[in-house]
Parts: C-alpha cells; structure tokens; sequence
DNA sequence: TCATATTTTAGAATAAGATTCTAATCAAGT
DNA sequence: ACTTGATTAGAATCTTATTCTAAAATATGA
C-alpha cells in the first residue's frame, strides 16, 4: 500500500526501461508521427496494455524518453563545469562536453535536440520546469562567478547558454542529418574558441 | 494541356493559399499532430476532398507551408547579405535580419524554427534541397570573399552559419516558449558584437 | 503457507481521424 | 454550346490511438 522507497521493481522496472529503449530506437528510426504503438509493441515485446499501463499515452512516452536523455545530458554537463576553476577551461571544457556527449550518444542527441520538446512538452510540465530550472540556476551560478571574477563579460544571463551552445546545436543539426561536415573535433576546437573570443572580458576592442 | 507560363490561376491559388495560411495557424496554435485535416477545413472553408487535391497528404501540406515560409526568409536574408560590402557590417546585419524577421513573423518563426523541418521534412526532399543548396552557396560565397581579403578568420565553411546563427536560433527557441527574457534589440546587439569578436581575422590573439 | 489485495499484462472493442473514392461542378479552349 | 481537364464535395473506408475487461503475476499479512 505505501510505496517502497528504495527499489526493487525488478520485473516492472526492467519492463518500462525496456519500453522506453524500445521507443527510443523508433522515434529516431521512423520520428515520433510514423511509430505506431504497435512499432513499440513489437520492438519491446510488451503488450499494448502494458504500455499504456506504464505512460499513459504515446505523448507520455515520447516525454518520459525525453526526461530519460536530458537527465543524463544535464548531470553531465553542470559536473564538467563545476569541476572547472578556470573560466576559459571550463567555456572550452563545456562545448567539447557537449558535442562529445552528442558522440556518444547520437540516438538520444537526435531525440533531444533535432526534435526538441517543442512537440509533447509543454514547458509547462512539472517535472520537466523543475529539472531546468535548477540547471539553469546552476549554469548561471558558474557564470556569475567568473564574471565577478572579471574573467567574463558581462551579459544578460539568458545570452550565455546562447551564445556557448547554440553554435553546437546548429553543427549537431547538420551533423545527424546529413554529414559530409567538419568533424566533431574540429568543431569543439573552433567553437570554444569563438565563444572565448565572444566571451572573455576585454574582448570589447572591437567595438570601435 | 501545356502548363501556362504566367500565372492566373486565380480560383485555385488563391484557394491554395488560404489552405497554407489555415494551416499555418492551426498548426502553431496547436502543433502539427493536434491539427485535424478537419480544423484546416474548417478554417480555411475548403472540402476536404480540395485539400487532398492540393496537397495529397498532411505531411505535404506541412512541407508546402515550411517551403512558403523559408522562402521568404532566405530571400531576405542573402538580400541583406549582398547588399553590405563592409565585412562588420554584414554580421551585424544578418543578426538584425534574423531576429527582426522573426519578430514580424512569429507565426512562421515558430514553425520554422521551433519544430524544425526534421518531422515531415526529409531533407532529401528535391525542392528542399535545391533551395538550400543555392542558399548555402550564396551564403559561402560572401563569407569567402571576406576571407580572402583578410576581414574575416578562415573556418571550415559550415561553421561560418553555426557561429552566426545558433545564438539567435537558442534565443528565439526560448523567446517564442517561454519569454521573460532579454529583448530581441539587446539580443540583436549583443550576438552581433559575439559574432564579430569569434569571426573577424586577428581575433586569435586569445590562442594563448 | 494460504488468502487477499495490488500491480501488471493481454488483447479485444471502440473511437478518432487520415486518406481514398465517386460523382458533381467549374473554367477554358474550340 | 461542347468537350476536356481541373477542382470541389462529402460519404465510405482504413489505420491507429486509446479504453476496457479480465486474467496473470506479485506482494502483503496472518
């Protein structure tokens, strides 16, 4: 009746993870429109009531994958920053994280970013603000620091993610879908070294 | 039997469009897959059988009004581009343009570039593709120039879009969301002076 | 260990919505 | 006016998501 708080939900657990492995290689295969319940079904070897037993609805699913990626993605990436004491390391350490992660993990990167949750993620979810919310809390902290500490420019707060990541994130675009680009390597060395071009306090001679 | 030319198409072009705009609409207010080819019917006064008989299917339509968007938008982006001879000023331009656009077009914004083309666009899709091409090219070429007569740092030429453009699309990614976040003015600034310290020749300085 | 309650699984039944099809209507050229 | 192809309507069909009922599995408690 009340609910164990350690785990061992072996049979159940193991079933909802391999339901949303399942999905995972759909959605990237087919996207999220083309795979039909019965795709995962299949892929998963759960019954249609168990699937809808465990997420509700196919848009929970496709959320429920989504928490699954970007929980690792993020916990990732505010430890390679936090255990960065200087500020260009860690603006090159970050982008190199990045794009290295999306290495590593191409089927989840096309999950998370190609599409993003734009679609079956309201924003609005619970769960998903809160998760953002304290990362962003996180990155920001990082940044003000150095930013007191005279090593960064200062920037509306919402500009830093922007200015480090988004590059990374047009490149990926490309990177998944079509290829014939730069390397991943190549492109960490060049895009760290235009975000410390952009960001490093002093680089305002250019104003004019 | 020989296709006109010109055009008069009157009756139905303009029934065409009133589809794409309907589209356009529905699906931004309640995302691709909430749209019912009913919702478009209705508010575009068309059969259903006159939108099958334009489109052929729902992903086409998609495709046709992303087609429609992204037109006008590269157009006006390489018109900016040409226009400016001065390499500084050209990236600041092509900032402005971007999120100028986007703010007088929000609607086509946030299907353009929220869900991306990745759904229903396969990026193999033959109309799709020439576009881009000859977009890229001409993008290229000015980048080029500008590296040859020593303004602009020398980079693989697909990052030139990504250093240019993935802040502003990060950025628009939460402006068109959530908002509570800096003004596409400041923005506009702020990325364009981050653009031209990561690009301009001789900022390398900070290699260290 | 047995009886009972709760969670999980199956798969058939239903419902919603995309797509197809057949037959009108319209516009243009002759 | 007449023929032809393009366009429109809307009913019929087909696909797929979701719901529902009951069986199996698992946990709980004496």
């Amino acid at each position: 009746m009340v609910k164990k708080t350690g785990a061992t939900h072996s049979r159940s657990e193991s079933r909802r993870k391999e339901i949303i492995l399942a999905a995972l290689a759909c959605f990237t295969e087919q996207g999220i429109n083309e795979t039909s319940i019965t795709d995962i079904r299949r892929r998963s070897k759960a019954s249609v009531g168990s699937i809808y037993h465990h997420f509700g609805n196919k848009e929970q699913l496709a959320r429920a994958v989504y928490i699954e990626g970007i929980r690792d993605y993020q916990a990732g990436l505010v430890d390679v920053l936090e255990r960065h004491e200087d500020a260009r390391e860690g603006v090159f350490a970050i982008i190199r994280y990045h794009l290295e992660w999306a290495k590593q993990n191409p089927e989840w990167t096309r999950f998370l970013f190609q599409k993003r949750h734009a679609d079956f993620m309201s924003s609005t979810e619970k769960q998903f603000k809160e998760m953002n919310v304290d990362f962003a809390r996180r990155i920001a902290a990082w940044f003000q620091k150095h930013v007191r500490a005279g090593a960064l420019k200062r920037l509306p707060p919402d500009l830093y993610p922007c200015i480090l990541l988004g590059p990374c994130q047009e490149f990926l675009h490309h990177y998944l879908a079509t290829h014939t680009v730069t390397s991943l390597d190549t492109a960490a060395r060049e895009f760290g070294q235009a975000a410390w071009c952009a960001l490093s306090a002093g680089s305002d001679r250019e104003a004019r």
